[in-house]
DNA sequence: TTATGCACTTGC
DNA sequence: CAAGTGCATAAG
C-alpha cells in the first residue's frame, strides 16, 4: 500500500514548482489517490496549503523528514489521469507553474481559501483571552497584527505557549440543498396505510399514492406537492404519522431552466452540409485524430452540421465538447443545442455563478451529461470518452487566455484529441490565417460551405469614404448616405444596427485629409502616440519620431487622434433623429448581469429601431428585421501596431456584415472609413475571405510574421522604467547565443501603453522557424530571473501572443 | 507565497 | 546588551 504521496502544493513559484513527498497516514493509505485534493503542512512554520496528489508509491528520493498529509479533501479524484498530464502538459507549453494549471481547469469554488486565525491554547491566561480573544476561541490573525508592535507581541505570545498560529484551509465548494421528502414505509406498509385513513381524506390518501409511486427514492418537497397535488401541510401530517421523513436533498444549480426549450428535430441538410457532416461523423466513427476546418459563409448552416455531427458522437455512446467565443453573448447557440439534446447539456461560461459552474462540472463529472457548451476554460470539462471536439466562430481572439496559463483553447482542444483518439472541428466564415494555412497544407481537412441556407444573397456593402464626407459637411460620425439609409429603416419600420470600432481608440493619429497614418520606416507597422515622451513609437523595432504637426503625405493641418465613445455617438444620433428609439449596448450599460440579455430582447421585440454598440454586437445576434447595418469607424483597429490588424477589421466587418437580412428581407451594409481602399476593407465589401486570405498570406511573408513564424513574446515590468529597461536589454545579450543563428528578435520596446498600474512595460518578440533550445532557454529563464522578480522585475511569456501591445 | 534565521542597526 | 529592522532563503 503506498504510504507516500507527491503534492504539488499551491505556492505559485519558480522553486515550488515540482512535487514534494509527504507521508500518507496510515488510516488513509488505501484511499488516498492521484488527484485528489489534500491539505499539508509547508514551511518552516505552522503555514499549510492546498495540494494535489500527483503520485502515490512507497519510496521517496527525498532523504529528509517527511511530514504528513494534514487532511482528504476530497472522497474521489478531482483530476483524472488525463487531467493530470494535461496540468504538465499545459505548464510547460505555456512556461506557467503547474499548479495554476491545475487550478485553472477547475471550477473556481475549488480554489482553497486560506484563513490565518489566532487560537488560544491551553496556557492562555486571562489577561490575554480576555484583551485579545474577547472571550473566543480564536480571532482572524490579520485583524489583531496590524501594526508591527502588534505583530512582535503576537511572536512573544505564541513564544511563550499562549497562543498559536493557525492555518485554516477552507475548501470553498459547497452543495446546495433543498428539502426533499421520502417514505420509510415499504410498499405493503404504505398500502395498509391507505386503509387506516379516514373516509374523505382525499389529500392524504394523494400524499400516500405519491409516495408509493416514488418507490423509495427522494424527491424535493417543492416537486412533490406540485406533482401529486398536496400542500405542504399535508406533508407535514404525513410526517408526523410516520409515513414520512423530511431529509435535506442535493440539488444542482440549474442556470436555464430546460422547460422553457423548445425541443428540435434535426434539420434537412442541404448538399454540403450532408457532404461535411458526413466526413466529420466517418471521422467519429472510426476513432479519427483529424482535424477539419469548416468554413462556411455566415447563414451557411454549420451550426445544424455541429449538431448532427454531436449527435453521431452520443449514437456511438461518445461525448461532445463544444466550445463557442463568449457563450453569455450567444444564448440562441445555448437554446440550439439544449433543444436537441435537452438534459444531456451542461453549460459552462463566465455568466454562470461559481456556485453554478460548479454544479455543472459535477454533473460532467458524474456523466449526467454528455454533451458540454462552453466559453474558453470548458475545453477543460472533465467529460470522458470524448468523440467529438467542436470550436464555433474557431478565429476569436477570446479563446486566448490573457493571463497565466497563456494557453489557446484549441490547442488545449488539439492536444485532447490526441488524448481520445477523436476528430477536431474549426468552425470560421472567416478561419484565422493559422488554421485556413494549415487547411491549405494538408494538416487540417477542410470542408466548405458556401451556400446560404435560405439562399439569400449575402448583403450588399456600400464603402463610405468619410474624407470627402468630412470635406462635404461638418464634422459628424454620421455620412450623409447613412443617414438617409437609416430614414429610410425608420420609415419602412425596419429595423438597424450600428457597431462603433472601439479598439485601438484614439493611440495612433490619423490624417482626417488623407486618411495618412503615420507608419514605421522599418517595419510597416503603424507607429503609436506615447504622450509621455511626446513621441510617436514603433513597438517591434523601438523606431522613435516625434509627432507630426501636418500631415506628411498631404500636409494637411488635420492630422490627430482618431477615436469617439458611443455615449457621444448616440448623442448625435438621437439629435439626427429624434424619432428613433435608440439602444446603446457598451461596457457600461451592460455590465449587470443579464443585462446584455435583456438589451438584446428588447430590440428582438422591436421595442427600439436602432442599436448602437460595440464589437460585442458583432455576432450572434440574428434578428430577421435588422436591414441595415452600418459601421461607423472601420478603420480604428488598422491603426493598431499589430500586424493582425487587417485580419481583424477584416474579420468584425465580414462578421458585422453577417448581421444584416437574416431572413426574408435584403439585407444592406455600410462601411464608413478613412481608408477606402485598403485591402481587408475592399475584400470584406466583396465578402471574399479566400481574396483576402492569399493577399494577407502574401503580406505576413513578406514582413516575416506568422503563420511563416512563430512567435514568442516576453515582457518585463517594473515600478521603476530604467530597470525594465536596462533588464531587457541584458536579456537580449543572454537570450541572442542561446537561440538559433536564424531565430529573430526584435526589440526590446517599450509598451504603447508604457504605464500600467505604475509599472513601466517592456517587451522584446522571438520569431523563428524552428527553434529546438526554446524551451530550455524559457525555462532556465524563468529560473534565473526569479530572485529579480522578489525584487519587482516581473517577467512574463506568451507563446504565440494574439496581441502585440 | 510566507515564516524564519541571520546580519545588522538602534536604543538604553 | 537587548530589542528592532531588513533581507535572503527554503519550503518534503
Amino acid at each position: 500500500m503506498a504510504q507516500i504521496a507527491q503534492v504539488l502544493v499551491d505556492v505559485p513559484t519558480m522553486q515550488t514548482n515540482r512535487p514534494y513527498s509527504y507521508q500518507i497516514p496510515t488510516a488513509w493509505q488505501s484511499q488516498v489517490t492521484p488527484g485528489m485534493r489534500v491539505v499539508v503542512p509547508f514551511g518552516r512554520g505552522k503555514r499549510r496549503v492546498q495540494g494535489f496528489v500527483l503520485k502515490t508509491s512507497d519510496v521517496t528520493n527525498f532523504d529528509g523528514d517527511l511530514k504528513a498529509i494534514d487532511a482528504v479533501v476530497d472522497l474521489a479524484p478531482v483530476l483524472n489521469t488525463e487531467a493530470l498530464k494535461m496540468t504538465a502538459w499545459l505548464a510547460a507549453s505555456t512556461f506557467s507553474f503547474q499548479i495554476t494549471c491545475a487550478q485553472t481547469m477547475l471550477p473556481a469554488v475549488m480554489r482553497a481559501k486560506y484563513e490565518k486565525q489566532l487560537r488560544r491554547t491551553a496556557t492562555t491566561s486571562p489577561t490575554v483571552a480576555e484583551q485579545l480573544f474577547h472571550g473566543a476561541a480564536s480571532v482572524d490573525f490579520d485583524s489583531v497584527a496590524t501594526t508591527p508592535q502588534q505583530v512582535s507581541e503576537l511572536l512573544r505570545l505564541q513564544a511563550a505557549g499562549e497562543v498559536e498560529v493557525y492555518y485554516q484551509v477552507k475548501n470553498q465548494a459547497r452543495h446546495k440543498t433543498q428539502l426533499g421528502v421520502k417514505t420509510t414505509l415499504t410498499a405493503a406498509e404504505l398500502t395498509s396505510a391507505t386503509e387506516t385513513v379516514r373516509g374523505g381524506a382525499k389529500k392524504q390518501l394523494a400524499l400516500l399514492k405519491g409516495l408509493a409511486t416514488l418507490n423509495g427514492e427522494t424527491m424535493t418537497q417543492k416537486a412533490f406537492c406540485d406533482e401529486f397535488d398536496v400542500s405542504e401541510a399535508v406533508i407535514r401530517t404525513g410526517e408526523q404519522k410516520g409515513w414520512l421523513q423530511k431529509v435535506a436533498l442535493e440539488v444542482y444549480r440549474d442556470p436555464y431552466a430546460t422547460s422553457d426549450i423548445e425541443a428540435t428535430k434535426p434539420l434537412k441538410l442541404n448538399a454540403e452540409q450532408q457532404v461535411a457532416t458526413d466526413r466529420i461523423t466517418q471521422a467519429v466513427n472510426g476513432s479519427e485524430t483529424k482535424t477539419f476546418l469548416l468554413e462556411g459563409v455566415t447563414g451557411s448552416g454549420k451550426t445544424e452540421v455541429y449538431l448532427q455531427s454531436i449527435a453521431a458522437a452520443l449514437a456511438q455512446g461518445k461525448t461532445a465538447l463544444m466550445l463557442v467565443p463568449e457563450i453569455s453573448l450567444t444564448p440562441q447557440m445555448v437554446r440550439r443545442v439544449k433543444g436537441r439534446f435537452g438534459k444531456a447539456v451542461a453549460v459552462l461560461h463566465s455568466g454562470l455563478s461559481n456556485g453554478e459552474k460548479y454544479d455543472e462540472w459535477r454533473r460532467i463529472k458524474r456523466q449526467e451529461a454528455q454533451v458540454v457548451v462552453g466559453a474558453r476554460s470548458a475545453v477543460f470539462a472533465p467529460l470522458d470518452k470524448i468523440g467529438l471536439i467542436i470550436m464555433d466562430e474557431e478565429h476569436e481572439s477570446s479563446y486566448k487566455q490573457d493571463d497565466a496559463p497563456r494557453y489557446h483553447a484549441r490547442q488545449v482542444a488539439l492536444w485532447r484529441s490526441q488524448y481520445h483518439d477523436c476528430p477536431v472541428v474549426l468552425g470560421s466564415a472567416t478561419p484565422s490565417l493559422e488554421t485556413r494555412a494549415r487547411a491549405e497544407k494538408g494538416v487540417y481537412e477542410r470542408l466548405v460551405l458556401a451556400d446560404r441556407v435560405n439562399r439569400r444573397p449575402l448583403p450588399e456593402v456600400s464603402i463610405i469614404d468619410m474624407k470627402t464626407e468630412l470635406q462635404k459637411h461638418a464634422e459628424s460620425n454620421f455620412s450623409a448616405p447613412l443617414l438617409v439609409a437609416l430614414q429610410d429603416r425608420l420609415d419602412r419600420h425596419e429595423q438597424s444596427v450600428l457597431m462603433l470600432n472601439r479598439r485601438g481608440y484614439s493611440s495612433f493619429v490619423l490624417c482626417r485629409d488623407c486618411g495618412f497614418v503615420l507608419k514605421c520606416p522599418n517595419c510597416d507597422i503603424s507607429l503609436t502616440l506615447h504622450m509621455d515622451t511626446h513621441t510617436m513609437k514603433c513597438h517591434y523595432c523601438g523606431h522613435e519620431e516625434p509627432i507630426p504637426r501636418t500631415c506628411p503625405n498631404c500636409h494637411s493641418r488635420q492630422i490627430r487622434y482618431y477615436g469617439t465613445g458611443t455615449e457621444k455617438v448616440e448623442e448625435e444620433l438621437q439629435d439626427l433623429m429624434p424619432d428613433a428609439r435608440i439602444i446603446r449596448m457598451d461596457n457600461d450599460t451592460t455590465r449587470k448581469k443579464g443585462a446584455h440579455a435583456k438589451l438584446l430582447a428588447k430590440f428582438g421585440s422591436g421595442e427600439a429601431d436602432i442599436l448602437i454598440g460595440t464589437q460585442m454586437i458583432a455576432k450572434g445576434l440574428d434578428f430577421p428585421n435588422v436591414t441595415l447595418v452600418g459601421v461607423l469607424n472601420a478603420d480604428t483597429a488598422l491603426g493598431l501596431p499589430d500586424f493582425r490588424a487587417s485580419e481583424r477589421t477584416f474579420q468584425l466587418l465580414t462578421q458585422v456584415s453577417g448581421r444584416a437580412g437574416r431572413a426574408e428581407k435584403t439585407g444592406h451594409v455600410y462601411i464608413q472609413t478613412f481608408n477606402p481602399d485598403h485591402y481587408a476593407i475592399r475584400f470584406a465589401k466583396h465578402h471574399d475571405y479566400e481574396g483576402f486570405f492569399k493577399y494577407e498570406m502574401a503580406m505576413r511573408h513578406q514582413g516575416g510574421y506568422p503563420p511563416y513564424y512563430f512567435t514568442v513574446q516576453i515582457t518585463a515590468s517594473d515600478l521603476d522604467e530604467g530597470i525594465a529597461a536596462k533588464r531587457m536589454y541584458q536579456l537580449l545579450q543572454w537570450l541572442r547565443p542561446r537561440l538559433d543563428p536564424q531565430t529573430i528578435l526584435l526589440g526590446p520596446t517599450p509598451k504603447p501603453i508604457a504605464r500600467v498600474n505604475r509599472r513601466y512595460y517592456y517587451q522584446i518578440v522571438i520569431k523563428y522557424k524552428r527553434e529546438p533550445n526554446l524551451e530550455k532557454t524559457l525555462t532556465t529563464l524563468l529560473h534565473e530571473t526569479q530572485a529579480q522578480q522578489r525584487q519587482g522585475l516581473q517577467i512574463g511569456i506568451d507563446v504565440e501572443p494574439l496581441h502585440f501591445m
